[in-house]
DNA sequence: AAACCTCCCTGGGGGC
DNA sequence: TGCCCCCAGGGAGGTT
């Protein structure tokens, strides 16, 4: 499913076909996705002027006149099975494309989502700051503030396992099931072990891997379940590389040692025994 | 406040 | 082969 990197990669894969050009006209094939849709004909003639993200969150920022200078934040999240891609206008749509947004050179950024997962919001851009889904959001992973410091102070304040607390959307973003479970089998860190308990080495390491799968991730185009498409319309690949996520019973890459699964906060953890040993008491 | 649970939705896969 | 059931996922919103 999109988690960061797949985000951030579609970010910038449709970003050079549709900044600075005018959106004609939306349409919209179903009423809601997670909830209903915003009245999106209020962004007729205005233009799309830079592409942002935040956490899995992506933001397009559109001038609705040049005269009045009035921004709007068009914000689409894709769930977990939402993809978009930046085709030719009149490109006959398939059962779950659910929106398309057309611009005056032709292309047509088209909104699909098999599960029905993603949303879409409308809101004055002045408001992006304050937007209740964006104001509790923890720092970027990959910006300055997500330091160390940062990730030592908020661990040590939680009672609750390690994995829940990459979950946690107010103490890390953009970190899903997936990346939770490679990052914590990268630090050699247990996911039962309470966050308060892990030591500064371990958190370190922690930090390092967190920033560095999101990285190769993004460098390698983002990962995927197996319906994600590229901005492009081509498959991703970095679900090759999975070092435990979706190998339970299967040897460990590392040492061989049986793969486990448990489940944690109603989602499943992946780890290997063996490399992620149990932190003593 | 923090922790934890439930629910939204659909397609895919396993079991029979 | 076909059908049914369960599971996966992010995160809002409720409860404890």
């Amino acid at each position: 499913m999109p988690e960061l990197p797949e985000v951030e990669t579609t970010r910038r894969g449709i970003s050079p076909h549709i900044v600075g050009q005018i959106l004609t006209h939306t349409v919209v094939r179903v009423p809601q996705l997670r909830w209903a849709m915003p009245d999106l004909q209020l962004l007729a003639g205005a233009t799309l002027t830079h592409i942002d993200r935040r956490a899995k969150y992506l933001l397009l920022h559109m001038q609705k006149t040049a005269e009045s200078g009035q921004m709007l934040t068009l914000m689409i999240h894709l769930g977990m099975s939402g993809s978009l891609r930046v085709i030719p206008e009149h490109t006959p749509a398939q059962k779950h494309d659910h929106v398309d947004w057309c611009f005056a050179n032709g292309q047509c950024l088209r909104l699909t989502d098999p599960r029905r997962f993603g949303a879409v919001f409308l809101f004055p851009s002045d408001e992006v700051n304050s937007h209740p889904r964006l104001a509790g959001l923890a720092p970027e992973p990959l910006s300055p503030a997500f330091d160390v410091a940062y990730l030592t102070c908020v661990l040590k304040a939680r009672q609750k396992n390690i994995k829940a607390c990459l979950m946690d959307n107010h103490l890390v973003v953009g970190v899903g099931n997936i990346y939770a479970n490679e990052a914590l089998f990268q630090a050699n860190i247990h996911p039962e072990t309470p966050s308060g308990l892990l030591q500064h080495t371990q958190i370190t390491r922690l930090h390092h891997a967190i920033q560095s799968i999101l990285r190769a991730a993004i460098d390698a185009g983002g990962s995927s379940l197996r319906d994600y498409v590229h901005a492009d319309g081509s498959l991703g690949f970095f679900q090759q590389q999975y070092f435990v996520y979706g190998r339970k019973n299967e040897p460990c890459r590392v040492c061989k040692t049986t793969i486990i699964s448990l489940t944690q906060q109603t989602r499943s953890s992946f780890f290997c025994p063996q490399c992620q040993a149990q932190t003593p008491a």
